[in-house]
DNA sequence: GTCTATAACTAGATAGAC
DNA sequence: GTCTATCTAGTTATAGAC
């Protein structure tokens, strides 16, 4: 395995655990077990790192996400918005195959990157992946037209907020808060019919 | 005005702005314009002065929540789920007339305190304001007694989720992402009938 | 490509004068 | 109660040997 693989895995764990103002780069490569000189030279800056460690996720899940979303706006039957969050739910579990630990590690990730280093990282992916956005939205118009613009955009985002806050804070949840362990496939499946009734609420403002 | 609340008004915004881990003793004394030492001599130490920034709220909003939620389990009439969560409208907005932006700052903070420093802040607080949240969750029950305690949980921690993530990414997005201009109050209009659908979807795993 | 050594800086916390 | 000065330990980043 290549020392830069290696750091993107630590740095990866770290980063989901405890943020990325909360993990220092001497934690990363000591977690690694590569000199800590070794960040620099391989990706510049501790900013780098962060968005490598992303777009390594990101460029597995884009193309999977938008050929769903796409194959989802271009079918006859009107999708219901259950099958539109549904979606998500292969696209996300696969990156468990991809990378152990890779669902959680991934949603997490994009809830700090929301929060830590004021919208940075939310900059970055909205640029970097306009895709995934537009086609989400396409398919959410079409489940639900009465939707306005405005409405779709505040509604995603609190979906968005749902799904990536439960995620990063689930870690101590599925271990003390219910006695019932919970796995992430188990979550995602309470998630779902939340933020879809949630998006299909009545309007009326 | 006492450099005590100097502090805890500097560290507030600081906090809510940047996050815990994100500000420094150094920025939160010089913006309340006080030495840097007399953050360790009033307060002892950082994380003391975390809990004392969100206990000047929590004493505030903690009794006006638990009276509305009582108020609202005891009725004779059945409440909605719109009726139990628009309940936090009027407390929540409170905050604006105690203190200037008292309303998103507090939200803001709640987020922090459950994505930085590993929630200690989310122990802090449940430990200390029990109250709140049992209140809140024999409320829910008596709207929607199908639920199980076990769903009730986890809707409710995506509602926590999906409001208090807005709130803690919601500048960004009243300025930039679309062109109208939002308040806070705009914003919890819109995201309470998100939540009480939500919490109201059907049952079935 | 990988290492040691260190520069340049910032962090939280404290001792002691006033 | 407030200040300056400083300690100790942490941070990111880099220069230069191998």
């Amino acid at each position: 395995m290549s020392t830069k693989n290696k750091i993107l895995d630590a740095a990866e764990s770290l980063f989901a655990d405890k943020g990325f103002n909360g993990t220092s780069l001497r934690e990363i490569t000591s977690l690694a077990e590569v000199n800590l000189a070794a960040v620099n030279y391989h990706f510049g800056s501790k900013k780098e790192l962060i968005k490598a460690v992303m777009s390594r996720y990101m460029n597995e899940l884009s193309p999977i996400l938008e050929t769903v979303l796409i194959a989802l706006c271009q079918q006859e039957e009107k999708p219901t918005l259950n099958d539109v969050f549904s979606a998500f739910i292969d696209p996300l579990l696969s990156l468990n195959v991809f990378k152990e630990n890779g669902t959680s590690n991934f949603l997490q990730l994009l809830g700090r990157g929301y929060t830590d280093s004021q919208g940075f990282l939310r900059w970055f992916l909205t640029t970097q992946y306009p895709g995934v956005i537009s086609n989400f939205v396409t398919a959410v118009q079409k489940s639900y037209p009465e939707l306005t613009p405005e409405d779709i955009f505040w509604r995603l985002h609190f979906t968005m907020g749902t799904v990536v806050f439960t995620m990063s804070s689930t870690d101590a949840l599925t271990e003390s808060d219910f006695d019932k362990k919970m796995d992430i496939a188990g979550v995602i499946r309470k998630v779902i019919p939340f933020v879809a009734a949630g998006v299909a609420a009545p309007i009326g403002d």
